[in-house]
DNA sequence: TGATTGTTTTACAACGTTGTTATTTAGAAG
DNA sequence: CTTCTAAATAACAACGTTGTAAAACAATCA
């Protein structure tokens, strides 16, 4: 038997809809009554009824979350802290892992308050859905029909060179995928040549830039092995994601390479993980909580406040030092 | 502006709780009312309100699912294909990362109808929930104090080593994870010990269980080295996790042996992802399809109908031939 | 023909909440 | 003391659905 305003009515000797209105914080009661009757209705142990919630404010206070179908740690640990912030205010989450358009059918069955696209391709075209939909990835041109939320890979690989260069190092290399079609792996490409030309090492460089041609693990670890065949050797190496720098990691390792004493390594994706690598891996990217709090809080905006205008929100980078790099011998 | 029973109504010439009878199929109106309300309110795309429903019904057609705070392959995919299900059920999911007691909080709050947990351990306890909580994990002595769904990784391992042993294979490793305090993993150990003494090729394979430690692509990788610095060697493997045995396979490739002509590889977990591999991969275990839907029944079958007992559900492994297996030379 | 029965339909309360309108209360002004 | 006003509270419809009780209709029987 749960506690309904009725009951609390009841015990605070008032009308129901004064209960209604205490709990709403509404300026029509006394604050004297709102603080009696918040009182039992903590005692009482009351939890509004969301069904009934709804059916009078036509708001589900549910969003939906479209799971992209491939499982990478980072989109996981994104998921969970986006449902861990979800928690924290009145909505809930319900998860689809259909392609786009099943996806949309079963929210605007659960009548959703909004939704959560990760998608690679942002200018995906919705019909026939009327809640604000906002989605996780890069922006082309800093514009696009849906407002966009978007880590910002070219600058977090700026980031990444800088703090190299800084350590003196001036022959870095990259190793990531660098597919046709998916604009974050070409973001974070192109972050690193621009970045390159920017502190005048491009010249340098031209060799080590290692597809990986995969997202995986092993892709990180066999990347090594090309790396090393290389003419040039590198005092630096950026790794492309946190599957392929966990590879990077084991492959130096097997080939006694010490990190950072030999080789410094930094990571793209600012993920909790990273420090349980066998040797903490510094990194750049989006903090994922940061990301998940931004996420969630854009789209209970865009939920409540009738946005005007698709936006696009850069978020800035940040780089998380741990101790997989070192200054440049030479340099001290 | 969404259609309700009441616009059915009036377009159908018929009071509307004839509408609700007849769109639940109710033996209280005729047949033909049922066909000609249930053609109108497909041409009105007319979708039940969830709210009104859970209001009435006090059942609010949702379940709970707590996420394992570890991401693996092999349970995403449960809990993709466990969505998947779901979805043409009338209910819904919602993901709960938290621990236990805070998810069942949550749970209290949205008033789910039932439960699913992931845990190792099933002897939690669980206090001051009433909705019926079906876990998915290894049954101790095949009882236990909720509903358990078990995938018998005990047989599994069996049907692993019965498949190998008719190929001729008779010097076989395991390369697993084997600590103190994972059932799971306990459980496989477990079966291959017990499946050596069945077909008496005990003796000769006591060293060729190998404790990877761990459960990534990287402790399958390197317990190749392991195996290969064995005096006996080896004609067939089992990779007792998903990643692990992708991690084998990479292993076993580096050093330049072939799949299935050199050594024979069989993994543990039954998900459509093994084929997928360099090698596509013979496996044994539940597949998650079935897994998934079995887990969606029974729960829903413990919320509708109030089971007296709590049960144990030992589901059967399949092994599902792919090409990384074949019979020993010298048998043919 | 009217009563009796069974079938089909309708009316309406209920679920727990919110928002609007009506009522009560208290204090100020005349 | 009334009368008026503002503040506080109460009453009640509404949201969309289900289930129960009541009504309408049709067919059967005496």
């Amino acid at each position: 038997m749960t506690v309904t305003i009725k009951d609390i009515a009841k015990v605070a000797g008032v009308s129901y809809s004064t209960v209604s209105k205490a709990l709403n914080d509404s300026p029509l009661v006394k604050g004297e009554t709102k603080k009696k009757v918040a009182a039992i209705a903590n005692e009482m142990g009351y939890a509004p009824n969301f069904a009934a919630q709804h059916l009078v404010s036509k708001k589900s206070k549910i969003i939906g979350l479209i799971w992209p179908t491939i499982e990478r740690a980072v989109l996981a640990t994104l998921v969970t802290k986006i449902s861990n912030e979800l928690n924290k205010t009145p909505y809930s989450m319900i998860l689809s892992v259909d392609p786009l358009e099943r996806s949309l059918e079963t929210f605007k069955k659960y009548k959703v308050d909004g939704a959560i696209l990760f998608e690679e391709d942002v200018n995906v075209k919705i019909s026939n859905f009327s809640p604000p939909i906002l989605v996780y990835g890069v922006s082309r041109n800093n514009s696009s029909d849906y407002p966009v939320i978007d880590p910002d890979h070219q600058q977090a690989i700026l980031k990444a060179v800088t703090y190299l260069y800084k350590l003196g190092h001036r022959k870095i290399a990259y190793i990531g995928q660098i597919p046709q079609n998916d604009p974050r792996q070409i973001a974070k490409y192109e972050g690193f040549k621009k970045a390159l030309k920017k502190f005048g090492i491009e010249e340098l460089n031209k060799t080590s830039i290692i597809n990986t041609e995969g997202l995986d693990w092993y892709d990180g670890y066999s990347a090594i092995n090309k790396l090393l065949a290389l003419d040039e050797p590198v005092t630096a190496i950026i790794g492309g994601s946190y599957d392929i720098s966990a590879g990077i990691v084991r492959g130096l390792k097997d080939k006694q390479i010490n990190i950072p004493e030999d080789i410094s390594v930094i990571s793209y994706d600012n993920i909790p993980q990273m420090e349980n690598q066998e040797v903490p891996l510094t990194s750049v990217g989006v903090p994922v909580e940061q990301l998940a709090i931004k996420i969630v809080h854009t789209l209970i905006d865009l939920m409540e406040n009738e946005q005007p205008l698709p936006q696009v929100t850069m978020m800035t980078p940040v780089l998380t030092e741990r101790i997989s790099c070192a200054p440049i011998k030479q340099y001290y």
